[in-house]
DNA sequence: CTTTTTGCTGAATCCCAGA
DNA sequence: TTCTGGGATTCAGCAAAAA
């Protein structure tokens, strides 16, 4: 049946069930059990993350960080969390036709649970797909990694299930002909994209940027689908399908989230025919750390490193840093204070001694760089 | 007590434990439970993922799981797998010290079971880490993404331990001044690194890279530390471990894996000295109370302090607290409360008027720093 | 008008020694 | 064991304000 749709029926009352293309204002599962079971085409949840947060978090500027706190993100326990999770996704599995596919994004604090559960519940999982972010929140106490991703887990509905969606041949053509990896870049939602009210504050905790939907959708469904977003929040699902010629369904509880998001997807104008290709994320310059060369074996610990004069020695640790008459730190730091000056930079200051004759250490930088780019990362 | 051998380096053998820098061959579960509890620093584990239809699969008490497929059999071999995750997570929570922290890695197969277990055993997960491959194998059929990453979990033992090793500034100066991530680029274990038998087929069917286990360890443990490895394998974390100056401690049940291991052990030189000094920040630093810098004549009291735009003006008393108008405390206190911020380092804050000049007292802070550090104090 | 500086913010499980 | 209080800690992107 789905596979009849032509995008220009998307809005045809006529053929379409008068559930489709709607919210569902109310409890997710409940929602959920009204609708034909084997339904839906691909489902997309972002479920709250349990993120058990203690106290207040300040930055180093003394600026609060505006925490997540939202009654909807309170469990009792992780058993609790786990109960709700089963719940939502008995109810997602019932609604799901056979050779769809549901994807669930969380971060580490309920993704693991999440993933055991949907084993638990006979789907079979397909990849987890890791969404780097550009512009992540730092760090703020240095106590830990910078928290730069999220995880999305996909799976089909069991593993006899082999006839999903899958647009291979169109990701690999939107990536330069290189298979689409299971690690995307995207910037987090802001500026324009991201709603807000008339005081100027976020309408939603948590929206989620556009090119992940458009990616996820346009990776594992077809223009007429149906797409089901048990969170619907500020209704990013919803857009992005209607956008690329996709039906959806939502759910959300919060009033104030429905009316955000019905507004939001009515000025949503649909994609036509040969415009819904897929669009892919910019890839920044890579980045490449002092540490990596390290790593690769293109210079060991101990390494004597000198500028271009030979005025100053410094010698390379196992922990990336310089180290230089008791002085230590970064190349770049190192560099400043050896020099009396404000900054410096490290890559093009300082050199590798080779048979005599000194090699910058940019020039190792690069041959990272073209390994980095024949792999296609 | 088989495959024995000493790192003469380390730690002399009158104060290393018996069992330090061994591999004990057997069972891990059991292997570990010898071990004197909270012993060891940081544990990395490599656990096989071999879930339903990749051979076999065993249980804690070493019995092989019939890999069968239909649902029943297949929730029965998530349960054996869960049963033997929890077993060696246990024992491996046994031996950790209090403050120690354990690294898990796995794919999506086993990951999410892996991280529910951990935090249901009350193991506080601090990130998790992607190992982003830069050379991952192509996806042949093209019915998925190419699965390009790993995850590690990195979690203490427990919600309270706040005092786990985490050389965050060292890190940061690797990463040219920037916090590291927690998205990791390295390739997948080729080449010479590769351990390969005397027909050139490869020892070990999952080697993880040097560069993997070298970032790991010089992130989250110190020079000494002892790093336990339940599934030693070709012994990556050894060899890494021992080059770094840590000691290790493995268990391993294949006889070929401990005598690969052992070579390529025997055949690591450590680094010495002061390349393996890990880049500290200020934390490290000696404290200095502010009356020390009246104490040392540095300020007189009765001196005004004023902040970088002279908006707020303090006197200094005797007894190193400030006052302001009827307000007093220390010089974070009295910063904080004229500002109407939670908090305020007072060293940042205050400055002295020389010659119209203002000095930050911070800098009369690293005077006595100084002179502490010249009388090796 | 153009360029530079300053300010704000984003799913965050974010300190630790000493009394 | 809990409690107190010193004092250490941030990256990218956007937008408004200032120069």
């Amino acid at each position: 049946m789905s596979a009849m749709f032509h995008v220009e029926d998307l809005q045809s009352p006529l053929v379409q069930p008068d559930w489709m293309n709607r919210i569902f204002k109310g409890d997710c599962v409940a929602a959920m059990n009204k609708l034909p079971e084997k339904s839906v085409d691909v489902i997309f949840a972002d479920p709250p993350y349990n993120l058990q947060l203690e106290g207040a978090l300040h930055r180093p500027d003394q600026s609060k960080v505006n925490a997540v706190d939202d009654d909807w993100d309170q469990f009792e326990s992780f058993q609790a969390y786990d109960a709700f999770t089963r719940a939502w996704l008995l109810a997602a599995r019932r609604v799901l036709k056979p050779n769809g596919t549901i994807w669930v994004i969380g971060s580490y604090h309920n993704i693991f649970r999440v993933g055991a559960i949907m084993q638990d519940l006979n789907f079979w999982l397909l990849n987890d797909i890791v969404w780097r972010k550009t512009n992540p929140m730092p760090n703020f106490r240095g106590r830990r990694f910078q928290n730069a991703h999220e995880t999305m887990i996909w799976a089909s509905k069991d593993q006899k299930a082999k006839q999903y969606t899958f647009n291979y041949e169109a990701l690999k053509a939107a990536n330069d002909d290189l298979q689409m990896r299971s690690d995307w870049l995207f910037p987090i939602c802001t500026g324009n994209e991201r709603l807000k009210d008339e005081n100027g504050t976020k309408v939603h905790p948590t929206q989620k940027p556009e090119a992940l939907l458009a990616r996820v959708l346009l990776s594992s469904s077809k223009p007429g689908d149906v797409v089901l977003d048990p969170f619907f929040g500020s209704g990013t699902t919803g857009a992005v399908a209607k956008r690329l010629g996709r039906n959806f369904v939502g759910m959300e509880r919060e009033q104030a989230y429905i009316d955000a998001a019905t507004a939001r997807i009515a000025a949503v104008e649909p994609l036509k025919g040969t415009d819904l290709k897929i669009m892919t994320g910019k890839r920044a310059e890579p980045r490449v750390a002092f540490v990596s060369l390290i790593e690769a074996g293109l210079i060991v610990p101990g390494t004597v490193l000198t500028d271009s004069k030979r005025r100053y020695k410094a010698t390379v640790r196992a922990d990336g840093t310089l180290a230089c008459e008791g002085l230590s730190g970064s190349i770049h730091k190192l560099g400043a204070l050896l020099q009396g000056l404000p900054s410096c930079n490290g890559w093009t200051f300082w050199h590798l001694e080779k048979e005599k004759k000194l090699v910058l250490i940019d020039e190792l930088r690069k041959l990272i760089r073209d390994q980095m780019a024949a792999a296609g990362v």
